[in-house]
DNA sequence: ATGCCGTGATATTCACGA
């Protein structure tokens, strides 16, 4: 079976439990990361994977907000929780597994979103943002052939023309302002990590992984954006089958904003 | 198009999301 791997910011794993369900019952990827669960580890509900065939489950969570879970039918052990810009903030997860004969090492991500004011002089949680992606810096990709690297989850940024419904529009927009688009894009690429969305599907055609709950009718006015991401090493881009971005998710019952992404990679 | 919504908390409104 060829090794795939989904990312979804859940908001609520609990809320959310039946379309989680859903979502592996009938897509049935090797591994799912989750974003803001919402969810402090004592209360994960853990059996409900093991049911569904997924015994390794890697948590780490917090009261309230963030979190982050790493679910796989195949062994993972957990390699770092790293805090970022020592908040104490449950934004990461990361963990090994094997795939083929190399060993690959999976980041999982929930980036702060960074308020509505984009400017780091007057607003604290934008000036986070930005210290966040410059701290994922230290997050490289691999880059000899043995081994190999893959960093999906929620970054909170559009960094495309063609990630956002308009760019024009967006220019001064928390998600898509240059100082965020830039500074993202200066970290993949200085890090080594490809952009596997882009690779099957360039600009400029669209694509988009969350659209608001605000909008009266989120398909109708289609004003989505690129928020959710999979990277890799540059040694598993020939081995990338395609991904999947699965849209009918979000008109699901008691939908989240952002939907589920599929990677899938030639590898066994 | 900074909100018309959605979630969690010790809650009857608030902080946060993006």
């Amino acid at each position: 079976m060829p090794l795939s791997i989904a990312t979804w910011n859940i908001n609520s794993v609990r809320l959310r439990l039946p379309i989680v369900e859903k979502f592996l019952r009938e897509h049935q990827p090797d591994l799912l990361c989750l974003q803001e669960t919402k969810c402090p580890d004592e209360f994960f509900p853990v059996e409900a994977f093991h049911a569904l065939g997924y015994p390794f489950v890697a948590i780490s969570g917090q009261k309230g907000y963030h979190g982050v879970a790493t679910i796989s039918r195949r062994p993972v052990e957990v390699t770092e929780k790293r805090e970022f810009c020592s908040k104490g903030d449950c934004r990461h997860i990361a963990t090994r597994f094997e795939a083929g004969d190399r060993s690959v090492l999976l980041h999982n991500f929930y980036v702060p979103a960074g308020g509505d004011e984009p400017d780091p002089e007057i607003n604290p949680k934008f000036r986070h943002k930005l210290d966040f992606i410059e701290e994922m810096r230290d997050i490289a990709a691999a880059r000899d052939g043995s081994d190999a690297s893959i960093l999906v989850g929620d970054l909170n940024i559009a960094p495309l023309e063609e990630d956002v419904w308009s760019h024009k529009q967006l220019l001064k927009v928390v998600s898509h302002t240059p100082v965020e688009t830039e500074g993202l894009e200066s970290m993949r690429k200085g890090g080594g990590w490809q952009d596997l969305m882009r690779i099957h599907t360039p600009p400029p055609q669209k694509i988009y992984t969350w659209w608001s709950y605000r909008a009266r009718d989120w398909q109708a006015a289609d004003r989505g954006r690129r928020l959710d991401h999979i990277w890799s090493s540059e040694n598993l881009v020939e081995s990338l089958r395609g991904i999947e971005v699965l849209k009918e998710a979000r008109g699901w019952e008691r939908p989240s904003d952002h939907v589920p992404i599929i990677a899938r990679f030639a590898l066994d």
